[in-house]
DNA sequence: TGTATTTTTATTGTCGACATGATTTTCGGA
DNA sequence: TCCGAAAATCATGTCGACAATAAAAATACA
C-alpha cells in the first residue's frame, strides 16, 4: 500500500475537518484513485489526514447518502460499485437531465451564467487540445453543472450533479483502456449549446442536449462493446 | 418547550442508532413537528434519545446531505425551510417525475409491483374515507414511492423521494390551516393510474401522471393565494 | 488431509471529555 | 438610562478510549 504520506496542511481550521475529507475522499472516488469495491479503512484514512476517526466517519456518512460509497453493517465502508449491467438507467436518466436543464438554462439564463459557461468551455477546449482526458472529464462535468446552475432549479440541479459524478467515474473507467480520447466534436456541440442558451431558443437547446447526450451514450457504448470483445478474445 | 420524554426502547441493537435517530428527526421535520427554521439541540436529542451525541450527529449530517436540515458552521443545525417563493421548481420538477416514473411503472412494472401499488391505493381509500388528512399525505407519498420503485431507475427514485418528502411538507403546512381537506377525485385518479400500468399503457400512463399532478398543483396554488388573501385582511 | 469449532485479531459503533468559537450576560462609563 | 466592552456561558467540533461484532487464524477431530 504506497500512498502519499500525508498532503495535508497541518494547519486546519476547525470546523473544516469533515468538508476537507469528504472533497479529499470524492476526489479520489471519481477518479477511481479508488477503486469500486476498495474497502476503505477509517483508521487508516485518519492517520493519512492526520485527524480522529469522527470527522471521517461523518464525510462517509455523506458519501453514503450521495450513493458514492456503501455502508456495510459493522464491516468496513466499501466504495460503491459502478453497475454496468444497468447502464440503460443511467443514460436514460441522463439524457432527460440534459434535455432539462438546458431547456432550463435557455429559459432563466442571466449574463454571469453565460461568463461561467464560456469559461468552463474554454477550460474544456484547452483540455481537449492537449489530449487530456482526464482534464476534459472533469471541465465537462463543470460545464453541464453551469448549465444546471443557470436553469436555477435545485432539484435539477441536485439530479444534475449525481448524474455527472456518475459518469466521471464511467468516462474514467475507460479511459483507463483506451486512449484515444473524446471527439473533438464535443467542443462544438458545446459552443452551439451555449449559443441557443444566449439566444433563449428553447426548442434549439432542447435538440442540441439531446444530440449531445446522445453522442456520449453511444460513445460510452462503444467503449463498452469493444472492452467486452477484449475480454472475450482472452 | 413540551416533548415527550423519551419514547426509545432502552434496547439497542448495536449500529441501529444513526438509523433510529434519521428514522426519528426525519418523520419530526416531515410532519412539520419541528417547524421550519427551528435549531437542533444535538444535546437535548442526546437527551432524548438517551444516546451519545455522536450517533445524532451522523444523522444530521444524512439529513443534511438531502436537504432536510441546513448545518450552520459553529452553530445550530436547524431545520430547512420551505421555500414558497420558488415554488414553480418544485411544481415543474414534480410534474416531470411524475410522469417519467410512471411511464417507466407501466414499461418495466412486475407483478408484485401492483400487489403494493394496489396495496398502498387501498390505504390511501381509507385515509380519505375517514377524512385523515396526515394519513392521506403519507400513503400518497407511498403509493408514488412504489409507482418509482416499479419504473425500476435508481435516479428517478432518489428524485422522486425527495420531491415527495418535500411534498409532504408542503401538504402539511395548509393542511394545518385548512382542514377541508383533498379531493376525493384523487382516490379515482390513483385507480386509473394503477390500470394504466397494469395494462402497460404508457401514452395514458403519462397523460394520467400529467393530470394528477396538474391537480396537487392547482390545489396547492389555491390554498397559497386563500392563505395570502387572508393574511392581507389582517 | 479436510472440516468444524474455538480463539484471536482487527475494525466498527458508541461514549465521555476537552478545546474553540459564538452568544449571552454583566459591568463600567457617558 | 443607554451603549460598549469584558467576562461568563454554552453549543459545537474534535479527540482518544472502550465495547461489541465480524473476519481471520489456530486448534481439535474425523
Amino acid at each position: 500500500m504506497t500512498q502519499k504520506p500525508a498532503a495535508c496542511p497541518p494547519e486546519r481550521k476547525r470546523g473544516s475537518g469533515v468538508q476537507y475529507v469528504y472533497d479529499v475522499l470524492r476526489g479520489e472516488i471519481l477518479d477511481l484513485t479508488l477503486a469500486p469495491g476498495s474497502p476503505i479503512d477509517e483508521i487508516m484514512l485518519s492517520e493519512r489526514l492526520s485527524m480522529s476517526r469522527t470527522p471521517i466517519r461523518e464525510a462517509l456518512v455523506r458519501l453514503a447518502s450521495e450513493g458514492l460509497v456503501t455502508a456495510l453493517p459493522n464491516r468496513s465502508t466499501v466504495v460503491s460499485s459502478i453497475d454496468l449491467l444497468n447502464l440503460h438507467n443511467f443514460f436514460d436518466a441522463l439524457t432527460l437531465m440534459y434535455r432539462v436543464t438546458t431547456r432550463l438554462a435557455a429559459e432563466n439564463r442571466e449574463a454571469a451564467d453565460l461568463s461561467a459557461l464560456e469559461h468552463w468551455h474554454r477550460e474544456y477546449a484547452k483540455a481537449a487540445e492537449a489530449r487530456d482526458a482526464p482534464g476534459m472529464i472533469a471541465t465537462n462535468r463543470e460545464f453541464h453543472a453551469a448549465i444546471a446552475t443557470a436553469g436555477r432549479n435545485p432539484y435539477y440541479e441536485a439530479l444534475c450533479h449525481r448524474l455527472l459524478d456518475e459518469g466521471r467515474r464511467l468516462l474514467r473507467l475507460y479511459y483507463y483502456t483506451f486512449e484515444d480520447g473524446v471527439p473533438a466534436r464535443y467542443v462544438q456541440e458545446h459552443a452551439d449549446m451555449i449559443a441557443a442558451i444566449e439566444s433563449r431558443d428553447v426548442p434549439r437547446a432542447d435538440a442540441l442536449a439531446q444530440a449531445h447526450a446522445d453522442q456520449i451514450v453511444t460513445q460510452i457504448q462503444t467503449m463498452i462493446a469493444r472492452d467486452r470483445r477484449q475480454h472475450i478474445t482472452l
